[in-house]
DNA sequence: GACTGCTGCG
DNA sequence: CGCAGCAGTC
């Protein structure tokens, strides 16, 4: 059982290569962040070829989020934590799971209006988390939090200390999330692991992937009962590889049976 | 010796399959234009590697002229027959031959303002062939004309009589490039050609290529000497049904030796 | 640097 | 429909 999440920055921009990559790692469910498109817009034929049920919350021009599944899709819920006419979340049960999608406010720079509400949307996450399920749940909360958790996390803390995606209340807000009942999977597998293996996004601007110069911001927060059936997570660099990749890679959480 | 035009619609977004292309159809000289870029902006290494020597008259998002030859090239004449700041003519001599590569006015539609600029651009354009030419010469006078000659270079001469690149004015016009002592190689060798393989040029819009909605706009005007020695002229409709092509097709005139 | 939407052009 | 360029986002 594999639960992938995907920031795939535009899915139409990214047509050239979803197909053989849906072929190649073959994802029970794929959670996609940054769609750039409407709901009529989206390339639902490329999934539903494969096999896959869609839930598509989307939004013209920016953000959007799908759950693409080859088991049924359920309970599906649009819209959370905040119903502000952005489409940043996305719920649904799949394959046994509780699966919820996120893209995370960016937050501009530290001080800005959007750093501020970042910190509240990550604070109506973790309410809604409260209002809506429990931890005892087989519940998977993935996406671009668009939050580095700690300096192993930065190829540069030193650069990045107390910049946006970096900065203590951001990473107060992730830990709050986990405090509700999570754990960072990756970060569970590889406690001591840094550096560009361990990073998921790379700016475009000046060849940042090839140098090295990456974050780790896309993360699988999983509760207890999920934990215990984890049986990988990677890191999908190759996608990033490709000509005109995504500026995230996708990120595969393998668990059993 | 082949000598080709080509209205490419811009060189740049034509990279991807321009290398194949030369490889295959190898003319000797190449007459595009539409480059829609500067001189500096040009992607000559494509040419360069392959043997072509190269004369460019660019210019910033729109029109753009150059001729490529295998065989060095020689007094280059930009922005002919008019220096108006738009870069639609260049001429040059490679390979034995007077070259002269023009991007004529669209011209808009009947009556406009660009309408009678391109009437008065044809004028200029024989005016500069009785000054600096013969039609003793060995010249080849090519490119896009905007101009579908006679009604059997027309999918629906009806749809199109009066209209603009059908007009009688500007037939007229093209009637006294050939009366200064050119023929129309195509027209000369298929005359009673028509329908879809003997049109050179496609609206993107409406699916025009492969519903045969087309006019033979891209011609070889050629002196009594070169006709004597033209072999044959092809429509390259190949290229025109590759992925993103240009709107036009490129044609060949082959000469010998 | 690579997306989006937008306008101008043919 | 598919180029160009531009402004806005990340």
């Amino acid at each position: 059982m594999r639960v992938t999440t995907w920031n795939i920055n535009s899915v139409r921009a990214r047509l050239h290569l979803l197909g053989d990559w849906l072929d190649d790692r073959r994802p029970d469910v794929l959670c996609l962040q940054e769609l750039k498109c409407r709901d009529e817009d989206f390339p639902a034929a490329v999934f539903e070829e494969r096999g896959y049920n869609l839930a598509v919350f989307g939004q013209k021009s920016y953000n959007g989020v799908a759950i693409a599944s080859l088991h049924p899709i359920d309970a599906v819920v649009r819209g959370l934590p905040v119903d502000d006419g952005e489409a940043r979340g996305l719920a649904a049960t799949t394959g046994g799971l509780r699966v919820v999608n996120v893209y995370v406010v960016n937050g501009r720079e530290v001080g800005h209006e959007q750093y501020h509400r970042k910190l509240a949307w990550l604070g109506a996450l973790r309410d809604w988390l409260d209002a809506d399920a429990t931890p005892g749940d087989d519940l998977v909360l993935c996406g671009d939090f668009n939050i580095a958790p700690a300096d192993a996390d930065v190829h540069d803390p030193e650069l990045w200390r107390d910049r946006v995606l970096c900065s203590e209340p951001e990473r107060a807000r992730f830990r709050e999330l986990l405090d509700w009942g999570l754990t960072d999977a990756w970060r569970h597998l590889h406690p001591d692991a840094s550096g560009r293996y361990a990073h998921t996004w790379w700016d475009y601007r000046g060849r940042g992937f090839q140098r090295g110069l990456g974050l780790r911001i896309d993360h699988h927060l999983v509760t207890a009962p999920v934990l215990a059936r984890t049986r990988g997570v990677t890191i999908d660099r190759e996608a990033r590889k490709a000509a005109r990749p995504s500026d995230h890679a996708p990120v595969h959480l393998d668990l059993d049976p």
